[in-house]
DNA sequence: CTCATTTAGTTGTTATAACAATTATATTCA
DNA sequence: TGAATATAATTGTTATAACAACTAAATGAG
């Protein structure tokens, strides 16, 4: 090793970017034989909690934007994942709905998912775990209000 | 709102990846009539801190691969902010130098890099602050540990 | 010294992400 | 009602990121 990976990273933002890139990388690595990206898995798991969302709430609970949210739909849907139905009510939505390819893969990945977690709670306590995950939300939560005031 | 956004996020990965674009987003969003982005200004502080680095340790440094350096350095040399020379010992390798260009941009950012910091710090304590830093690095390093033994 | 191996950097490909612009449908209000 | 506005989804563009493959130069073992 010739540098010190965190050597910049006097910064949360930064650090956050590059640990979030390795656990990302982990869990990547583990998908490697399911033909599937963390960021689609993410999607697929929240596709599978509740049957027949429309995109827009999909893109929220999966705090990402709704054109990638639509791009990372149309992989799982071209990999036989996922599938749409036009919204009954309004004509301008999809309700989105996982094939049972879609479950088997989810019930067989969620291992490896936690095995994820399995390795940070090998350098990390139960209360630092929950501590991170609310300081976290807070973090989240409070950059929202702040950009959602303008 | 329709639906919370962290409803997916029993994993600290993916809560990690949402919370770190915001920040990301929140900072891109400051540095808008600068032309340069978040992660193009974090390998031109780093460029700035050590002059003469070659990329291979900007790169780690940086926590980026070596091809995304690359690319990164190539928009920062295009835009005048960074200029390379042949290593005289290793003709393989590039020493990256920062301009003058490159200097007052940065000069000019911190208070905004500093800002995002100062966002985070109204709704977390100093203490929680440290803690944060300190979990995401040991996890950080006990990934690398855990790669790098394969 | 010479050939195999390693290393620094680059290039190609695909996916994700941010942002702007567009289309089609809904909603609101004069 | 009908026109302005808002909303759901898509498409286009550019930048990052992961990964594989490649070039050129350096190193190391015989």
């Amino acid at each position: 090793m010739t540098a010190n990976p965190y050597d910049l990273n006097r910064s949360i933002g930064f650090l956050m970017g590059n640990t979030y890139r390795k656990l990302s990388s982990l869990f990547q690595n583990g998908l490697k034989e399911y033909d599937i990206t963390p960021e689609q898995w993410s999607v697929l798991y929240q596709v599978d909690m509740r049957e027949g969302q429309i995109q827009k709430d999909i893109a929220e609970r999966s705090g990402k934007d709704r054109p990638t949210t639509t791009r990372i739909l149309d992989h799982l849907e071209q990999k036989g994942l996922v599938y749409k139905q036009i919204g009954e009510n309004d004509r301008r939505s999809f309700k989105v709905y996982i094939t049972d390819k879609g479950k088997s893969l989810i019930q067989e990945t969620i291992p490896i998912e936690k095995h994820v977690d399995e390795v940070i709670k090998k350098c990390i306590s139960v209360e630092e775990y929950e501590t991170l995950m609310k300081l976290m939300i807070r973090i989240g939560s409070h950059v929202n209000e702040i950009t959602e005031r303008e």
